[in-house]
RNA sequence: GCGAAAGUGGCGGAAUUGGUAUACGCGCUAGACUUAGGAUCUAGUCCCGAGAGAUCGGGUUGGGGGUUCGAGUCCCCCCUUUCGCACCA
């Protein structure tokens, strides 16, 4: 009697022979073509939980497919192990950050063993290690260098009480209140670094040279939000003029007033001696809450009146100029024309503070009425006129404005990459010379909440002497955004141990750009953002090539609970992978990821499903295992096993290229299926069997892979199935001999006849309205037309 | 409010992109086999009606309308759910 599948004994000794043998380490070959597989890298949170099986597994399955399908392929992986979560802990547990970090690093990287992956460790990039943020570090320089990295002052959410600064996370509850010590927050002004994404804006729109998501592209666009319009100068009789950003030019003649945001610099210049104590009683509250709070439509609008006028520069106009917080100082140029007839949020102020409104526009035809010159302009050209008008009275010109800012990469906190600049009194911030890096993150530091940056505090660390001048100088305290480390971490896989640059340049010439990038949605506008802006930076500096760096791109879904709800501890609804592995296997675990929903979308998780991939898995086994039934094959038995097999093979083919993984593991259970009961007609033994069982096999390997080599090795096979060549299509055999032609009258089913394959259309036409189905219902009607669609049906049109 | 995606049996989902709706799996029902298991195997399982029966007829892809010989698929209106964005001038 042969033994029952058992995957808690033939996992581990697979995963062991795979490791002993090398069977995943992946290195340039010229004479291969290459494909470089990658899925997003996890944050070492503490342990794997069953949304990064579903990201990776599935992943895995396709990066093997692909290695099988000839392409010489690498599939690493790393951790994202920089972060506040680490310090969080870390106060929380009063145990080290990096001992923290480290510990989960490793607990992770056994849970990912046990997964069953072709993951090539040695090429494993950890972004605390000090000689990866050498290079993060070393980036930083090259962007100061470059002009791409720059200072300048910002608000940060700031705990008076604590006297730290806050992550957006830490700020809790509408009143914005620290979420240690319950103060609430103010707002503080900083000198940060930024880097300049906003070159990169109208590139970053191009979506021309890469395959990814529809979804992604829109949220990406949105996020850079490009809007034309034009630039408008308005006079005021206090002598600063206010610049405003409109994308409704043609409108201004309507413009009966102006607003601030309460922030902008002129509202202190323009506000009059008798208004400012009402201003000021406005404008201090307003700046203590966030873009968020501010921007909620919901809220009823407020303002104040500055005292000041302004000069409409096409009507000529004295109109008043307000503050309202409606008004965005990160957005234009932080202060409007308002034209209370066309604008909504314009027109909902001017009824509250009862202000001009003044049509301009005729909402019909969308002609320009009561406009000055321009009256009658109609809307094609109102846009365009009226800029050229105003450019040539020197009042305006035509502009073009973005949502994206910036990217803010200075953070107060300790655990990340030290910014590699020293502070000197004489030559202000200079660039750590590159023979010093890494600046290294100390760890005799106290990183227990202190109310300081740590790296301030630290009595040492942060005098040095200048690099420029050697006097003596200090150190940059913060430490860079953790999506300055995600932004190239493609690039250290390739050669994590490199020493002379962050990348080998002879892996980057053969294995970049990404072919396949998986990985959640949620990163589509930061950290997909921010690594694409990150190549075309450093293309421009010389250090990489190519415009883009992932080429495809496909998210996967989000599992939900059983009871459908977002996995979470608090809620009790969390699945557990190691408790699935232990009782299921791994190989069941990945399968099941790939069929219980479709990977694109997600689902909520069913834990009685996962019994039927155990159920089918166990029969695969049998069906190689159990020895077959007497008997003597037939013909047609041996077709129409060859035929399913092959059909099948031409879709798992297809589907394992589109990540289509549901129905790749359907076709599988058919086959099976359809094996099982060709094997109790007798086919064991046919050479079209042991066809089969090995086809069978090749195209579990991906899914399945333990039990796909240990069958392999049963079979009488040298050497792993990984190393297998795909199998290819046999046409002639998935080609149906016959077909079942659909008769239809008026649409509806009336018949099925079997007729072979390449029937004339006329055969077809006449067996149809012969056939006993149809003539049931042609009694006594006329036929008006028949439609035959070759290879499928004929629909008769009666009447 | 704007945008995107989705809505198919009791459940997860499939449908070669305009051509047999409900593949595959879960669950359920009946039976077989038992060294009684969280086992395995066989048959059945969208709804309604007729029939002892193999079958036969009708209906069905959130609702309504349209295009078409033919619509789950395309177009219009509406409803619901989920996810983004949220006063962007």
């Amino acid at each position: 009697m042969e033994k029952a599948y058992d995957p808690s004994e033939i996992e581990p000794k697979w995963q062991q022979r795979w490791e002993e043998e090398g069977l995943y380490r992946s290195d340039v070959d010229p004479a291969r073509p290459k494909h470089y597989a990658l899925t997003m890298l996890p944050y070492p949170s503490g342990e794997l939980h069953i949304g990064h099986w579903y990201a990776i597994a599935p992943s895995d399955a396709q990066a093997r497919f692909m290695r099988m399908r000839g392409r010489n392929v690498v599939f690493p992986m790393g951790f994202d192990s920089f972060g506040l979560p680490a310090e969080n802990a870390a106060i929380k547990r009063n145990i080290h950050p990096k001992e923290w970090t480290y510990a989960n690093i490793d607990r992770m990287r056994g849970q990912l063993r046990r997964m069953g992956t072709m993951i090539d460790w040695r090429r494993e990039a950890v972004s605390s290690d000090p000689e990866y943020y050498r290079w993060t570090q070393w980036f930083f320089l090259q962007f100061f260098l470059n002009d791409l990295a720059y200072r300048k002052k910002a608000a940060v959410d700031w705990c008076p009480s604590c006297n730290t600064t806050l992550a957006r996370e830490q700020v809790i509850g509408d009143d914005r209140r620290c979420e240690r010590c319950g103060t609430p927050v103010i707002r503080k002004e900083l000198s940060q670094w930024f880097f300049r994404t906003t070159r990169y804006v109208e590139e970053l729109l191009d979506f021309g040279p890469i395959d990814w998501p529809e979804r992604v592209q829109t949220l990406q666009s949105r996020w850079i939000g490009r809007s034309e319009g034009a630039n408008v100068v308005f006079p005021t009789e206090a002598g600063d003029p206010i610049e405003v950003f409109t994308t409704r030019p043609d409108t201004i003649w309507g413009a009966t007033f102006m607003v601030l945001a309460p922030d902008h610099p002129l509202v202190e210049r323009l506000t009059t001696p008798e208004r400012k104590a009402e201003v000021d009683a406005y404008v201090v509250p307003a700046l203590r809450q966030t873009d968020v709070q501010r921007e909620a439509t919901d809220k009823e609008k407020t303002g104040v009146f500055t005292g000041g006028y302004a000069i409409n520069p096409a009507s000529g106009e004295r109109i008043p100029v307000w503050t309202a917080d409606y008004v965005l100082m990160g957005y234009g140029t932080g202060a409007i024309m308002a034209v209370p007839a066309h604008d909504e949020r314009d027109g909902e102020f001017a009824r509250k503070f009862g202000l001009e409104i003044k049509p301009v526009i005729v909402p019909e035809s969308g002609a320009m009425i009561d406009s000055g010159p321009l009256t009658g302009t109609r809307a094609e050209e109102a846009f365009d006129r009226t800029v050229a008008y105003l450019e040539e009275r020197g009042a305006g010109k035509k502009a073009i404005t973005y949502r994206l800012r910036d990217w803010l990469i200075s953070r107060q906190r300790y655990w990340g990459a030290p910014i590699p600049i020293v502070h000197c009194p004489q030559c202000g911030p200079v660039g750590v010379s590159e023979d010093d890096l890494p600046v290294l993150l100390p760890d005799d530091v106290e990183w227990r909440p202190t109310g300081e940056s740590p790296l301030k505090l630290h009595p040492t660390w942060k005098n040095v002497e200048c690099p420029s001048c050697g006097g003596p100088a200090e150190r940059e305290t913060d430490t860079m955004d953790t999506f300055m480390c995600s932004s190239w971490y493609h690039l250290r896989y390739l050669s994590p141990r490199y020493d002379d640059g962050p990348f080998d340049p002879a892996e980057y010439r053969y294995w970049m750009p990404v072919d396949l990038y998986t990985g959640g949605i949620e990163h589509a506008t930061m950290h997909l953002i921010y690594t694409r802006f990150f190549h075309k930076a450093c293309r421009d500096i010389g250090i990489v090539q190519g415009d883009e760096p992932m080429i495809r791109l496909r998210n996967q879904g989000i599992i939900l609970g059983e009871d459908s709800e977002k996995m979470s501890k608090s809620r009790g609804n969390v699945v557990a992978p190691d408790e699935l592995v232990d009782r299921y296997g791994a190989d069941t675990v990945r399968a099941y990821l790939m069929f219980f929903a479709r990977w694109d979308m997600g689902g909520p998780w069913n834990s009685r499903g996962i019994e039927g991939t155990s159920r089918w898995l166990r029969r695969v086994w049998g069906l190689f295992t159990e020895p077959g039934e007497g008997g003597q094959a037939n013909q047609e038995t041996v077709d129409r096993l060859r035929r399913k097999l092959h059909q099948t093979l031409k879709q798992v083919t297809r589907e394992m290229g589109e990540l289509q993984f549901n129905t790749v593991v359907a076709a599988l259970m058919e086959l099976q299926n359809e094996m099982s009961q060709a094997r109790s007609q007798g086919a064991a033994g046919t050479p079209a069997w042991t066809e089969a069982l090995e086809i069978y096999l090749k195209m579990l390997a991906p899914v399945a892979p333990h039990i796909a080599d240990e069958l392999w090795e049963r079979l009488g096979h040298e050497g792993s199935i990984h190393l297998q060549d795909w199998p290819e299509v046999d046409e002639k055999a998935a080609a149906a001999e016959e077909i079942t032609l659909v008769v239809q009258v008026n649409g509806k089913l009336r018949d099925r006849i079997t007729v072979p394959v390449g029937i004339a259309d006329d055969d077809a036409r006449r067996i149809a309205l012969e056939s006993e189905g149809a003539s049931r219902f042609l009694e006594g009607k006329a036929v008006r037309q028949v439609i035959v669609v070759p290879g499928r049906l004929v629909n008769i049109v009666a009447g």
